[in-house]
DNA sequence: CACAAGTATAAAGTATACTTCATACTTGTT
DNA sequence: AACAAGTATGAAGTATACTTTATACTTGTG
């Protein structure tokens, strides 16, 4: 259990982004009930999972709204085992057409560098 | 050569995007200099490329900024050789590691379902 | 030639994802 | 006790990427 700086560091998020995925509901501490001087928040190793795939997520094009979506089929146990499913599924296949189109890119950006070295314009 | 109308319908992308990507610099029609009655921009194949591009380019999470990037080491001549070489060699670099991300998240999510066929809560 | 539809431009507005600021309270150290 | 450092909260500010609005001119069709 650790307050938010050591999350920051071990998640290398600055503590003000995790203020915000907080706030938009993305991840959550909890405050200990047993101590009523401060309202302090805690979080344990679930919200540092979270925040490493939050990141992948985002590296990739997610936006927080469909990282929040798979984040509450992965961990909610409100949702329908269906409902958790067809979240999950079109992830996986939003995750494959990413993969086909990073691979294209990738292509014509080998083909542009073999142009550039054999001298053509274009 | 088409009009901005005719450009939006084959690349299927918004009036007024193509207009804010133009203004941005990531793409340029011409005016025909033999008209002047008015001041229409023309568009030909080359920004038709350059906006499938930007396209896929956006989907995995690339910026307006880096995409201009790229498609000036691509399409201008004022840069070295040397210099387009860097641009595209990072471009390839980070975009590997977008494609190992993504099959990370395609294994947590997998593995995710399992769980939830196999009944277990995490 | 009237008039709908297309084009250009500038400015303002919106959504997303933060980041910064101001304030106030708590904790740890000297 | 003093004081730096950590924590919480709300509000405002910023950057990116558009989207909408307003205005005005041009073109094509009946």
């Amino acid at each position: 259990m650790k307050l938010i700086s050591q999350l920051a560091r071990e998640a290398n998020i600055p503590i003000g982004t995790i203020r915000f995925y907080e706030k938009s509901g993305l991840i959550s501490g909890k405050t200990k009930k047993d101590i009523t001087s401060n309202n302090y928040v805690y979080y344990d190793d679930e919200v540092i999972e979270k925040l490493r795939f939050i990141k992948m997520a985002k590296a990739v094009g997610f936006t927080l709204a469909e990282i929040k979506q798979v984040i509450d089929a992965w961990y909610q146990k409100e949702l329908t085992q269906t409902s958790k499913m067809e979240v999950l599924d079109l992830k996986l296949e939003q995750i494959d057409a990413k993969i086909r189109e990073l691979k294209v890119m990738k292509k014509q950006i080998e083909q542009c560098k073999s142009n550039i070295q054999n001298g053509l314009s274009r």
